[in-house]
DNA sequence: GGAAATTAACTGGTCACTCAGTCAGTATTT
DNA sequence: AAATACTGACTGAGTGACCAGTTAATTTCC
């Protein structure tokens, strides 16, 4: 979109891989507006994050909005590619594939995402949650154009592994299991205070072993 | 708390039922605060709303926070209160009680308590969500303050008649149901969009007779 | 290949505006 | 008259956006 050469050239020199100011301003929204949500967030705190003037953001980008959205933009986009190849593979390995690894693959890539991310330390899965469940137009647009195509995929998918399921179950389906994966994106610490310290949101290796089947015994019960 | 005559004396003359301007502050609060969130929230529109002066607000409320809190305070401890009086209700009533009427009553006084309130349309439970869902330290307090009191009541609940269920197990079940709950109290319109219109999230008890079999079940498949 | 012209990247300061909160003073009740 | 409820004008801090000007990189033309 707004990319120029600085960000598609990519000369790539050693391990740090030098990134662009682009990228290092995106990088800096994500924390940013993480931790203080859309309107918290200011543009000179991200500004001062990414280490740039504070008119270099609106230089790349307009304004606020068109950050946050270019910001989701490229975090959501490298999600579900991720996504959507799990599910192919999945699909095309097996005439009646499980249910379980479908599920896996709907909450893998955006745990991933946050971990392999240096010291973001799951900021974009933070915004997710938020953006999915806000009442506010700009964030309802951003999940229609971003995240609603992908779920038509999954919800396809649970319809042709579960024959039983109708449209509207599968629907219901895919809204809950997105709803359960929240309480793991969301990573609020409740989990380990509500169990002195048993459950660890932090942990999500762990949260997907008891998520999955949660999730997979609750569709069936749909069907 | 902060309450003095005009609230606690109540001369609730007709079907109207005038309320105080104390009342009024906090009615407009759980609006404007659902639509706007805590940040995008501005103490002008509230007071607007609300049909007083701004500075009655600050009269009543010191700060923005306390009318935050004083809002989540009164609604939660509303339907917290009726929670736990169905809770205690299907406990005694039977030795080995089902599961479902116990995660129907986890849901039932906030849907309610969203539809009751005149106009309303939700406006607290999209509050709730975005609390339960939040990062800030500020939501998290309120989370703990007013919420995993009645949460421990309810796992505890979960552990009586499910014996399956490890406490930690039984914790991860409350986080996923709430979770799942939260699809239903967002009102965010996906789930008829991703149906073409099959679905419907301002349904509460068409949503109810999905939501309660996938978390019964879903709790089941960790016990 | 090198000077000149053009474009892209970037800065620091500033603008008009909005915000939460304050306060002196007025009405209303008891 | 004394306390409580309430108003509306105000403030200082902070906001997103803007812009004139500087530097760095590319392209153009000889």
């Amino acid at each position: 979109m707004g990319q120029t050469k600085a960000q598609s050239a990519g000369v790539e020199s050693l391990s740090a891989a030098k990134e662009s100011r682009f990228d290092a301003i995106l990088d800096a929204s994500e924390t940013v507006f993480a931790r203080c949500g859309y309107e918290g967030a200011t543009m000179r705190e991200i500004a001062e994050r990414a280490g740039v003037a504070q008119g270099l953001i609106h230089y790349h980008f307009k304004s606020k909005e068109v950050l946050f959205e270019a910001m989701v933009s490229r975090r959501s986009k490298q999600i579900n590619e991720t996504r959507a190849m799990l599910l192919d593979q999945i699909l095309q390995q097996a005439q009646r594939p499980d249910l379980e690894p479908i599920v896996e693959a709907l909450f893998r890539p955006t745990i991933e995402a946050g971990l392999s991310q240096a010291s973001d330390g799951g900021a974009f899965a933070q915004i997710l949650v938020t953006t999915a469940n806000s009442a506010t137009e700009r964030e309802q647009l951003l999940t229609e154009k971003y995240y609603d195509p992908i779920a038509q995929k999954f919800i396809r998918a649970f319809m042709q592994v579960e024959p039983g399921l109708t449209r509207a179950n599968a629907v219901w389906a895919y809204m809950f299991a997105i709803g359960v994966g929240m309480t793991m994106m969301a990573k609020t610490g409740r989990p380990a205070r509500l169990s002195d310290g048993l459950c660890d949101d932090g942990d999500a290796d762990e949260m997907l072993t008891k998520i999955v089947p949660f999730i997979c015994s609750g569709i069936r019960a749909l069907g």
